[in-house]
DNA sequence: ATTATTTTTTAGGCATGTCTAAAAATTAAC
DNA sequence: GTTAATTTTTAGACATGCCTAAAAAATAAT
């Protein structure tokens, strides 16, 4: 059984390998986990001997198979966590993370896997990030998906539309929207199927009609 | 803001105080966290300089009106989360106990009022015990009573059970009982104390040991 | 009322996870 | 390719919460 630190270093570790190939020094881990080098050399050699990274004396750590698991099962439980808090307790989507960050060190996986059905298995958290499956698997959404079939918080790239009328492009240009640009869904009405969406930090309203015809894939 | 120990030494003493209304012995409650004397005498003098409760060396010690309430309201969210797990995510009120005394150490009041909010402001846990509001008040509801304690012929739902343990929870499994099963005493035996009763339409002979756990509310 | 027993406290130790300060290794600079 | 700067590790300390063993206080027994 981890402590809830060694979690929180697994996620940081994690996290920061998302954005780099390299292993991961030792300054900054200290800084994602606002401690200090020496307190993460400490915490590394733990780890190390857990078998849930792998690490060399000044040159850094590295998730092993295991401990990547462990890590996205954390994750997994900080957004359904999430999806609860915002979904059923009517909490904002800015104010949920301090309270995940406690409820993610519940241990029991039959506790999350319950949860996540009584979610709906949702594939997004409400930050718009992907939660991975029991198996700690991300579900590639590869298909492409018209912005009003989307999930609330989803966000993704426009690769395509479904109208070739100049009227349509015309449309697009005005808001500056092309192949890639990305967009996120805020949230959807239902009593006119408008959608509302985040494009380049703008707030935008999308008729149905639009809606409708533009696709984008998530992540 | 409480440690997880600090807030268990808590609701251990205000647990043993519902039973007995002199100090909590310093054994009495090292037995109760299944720890030693002499670490419950540490965590005494600690939460006793937090004035959350009150101590006199070799004298026990004694909840404050604030320890009170902090204690009362992790019961609360203890509860709460017992419900939750019971009626939302179904699972077996027979189970819930573990994963429950993990979450009512979470640190948010707002999500505790949200859940309570959430599952419709629920008066009793799924052992029949009493949830307290907001206020750290339990509202009385028609009081429950031991089996052993009932008069000969009346018959009542068992609301709740006296003993936390797995072997008492598969005991009551296999009669059958859980909460809401209908009970009518047909007859009390003074030599040993056992009670006759009647569930379901079998007569059953349940030992004092059993009657005086099993607690149910007369019509 | 003095002795025996039980309860409770103290004293000192250990593991976790943090810190500061100093030493060692690595990397950068010249 | 040495020297300088940075990074990383070690060494020693501290707080928490637990332990054991021994001392002190309270309670029970005679």
């Amino acid at each position: 059984m981890l402590t809830q630190s060694e979690e929180n270093y697994l996620k940081a570790i994690y996290s920061l390998s998302e954005d780099q190939k390299e292993t991961i020094s030792t300054n900054l881990l200290a800084e994602k986990m606002s401690t200090k080098p020496s307190s993460v050399t400490d915490m590394v050699k733990k780890l190390s001997v857990k078998k849930l990274i792998s690490y060399q004396k000044y040159q850094g750590c590295e998730l092993t198979v295991v401990g990547k698991k462990r890590a996205i099962q954390i994750i997994r439980k900080h957004r359904l966590w999430e999806v609860f808090l915002v979904n059923n307790l009517n909490f904002g989507w800015d104010e949920v993370h301090e309270i995940a960050e406690q409820l993610e060190h519940i241990h029991s996986s039959k506790l999350t896997d319950h949860l996540e059905e009584y979610l709906g298995f949702p594939k997004v958290d409400p930050h718009g990030d992907p939660i991975p499956n029991k198996n700690g698997v991300f579900e590639k959404i590869n298909k492409s998906i018209a912005l009003s079939d989307v999930d609330t918080a989803a966000k993704g790239i426009v690769v395509g539309v479904e109208d070739g009328s100049s009227g349509f492009f015309q449309f697009l240009k005005r808001y500056e929207i092309g192949l890639g640009t990305e967009i996120k869904v805020v949230e959807k009405f239902n009593f006119d199927l408008s959608v509302l969406v985040l494009i380049d930090g703008k707030e935008i309203s999308f008729s149905s009609v639009v809606a409708n015809k533009i696709f984008i894939q998530i992540k």
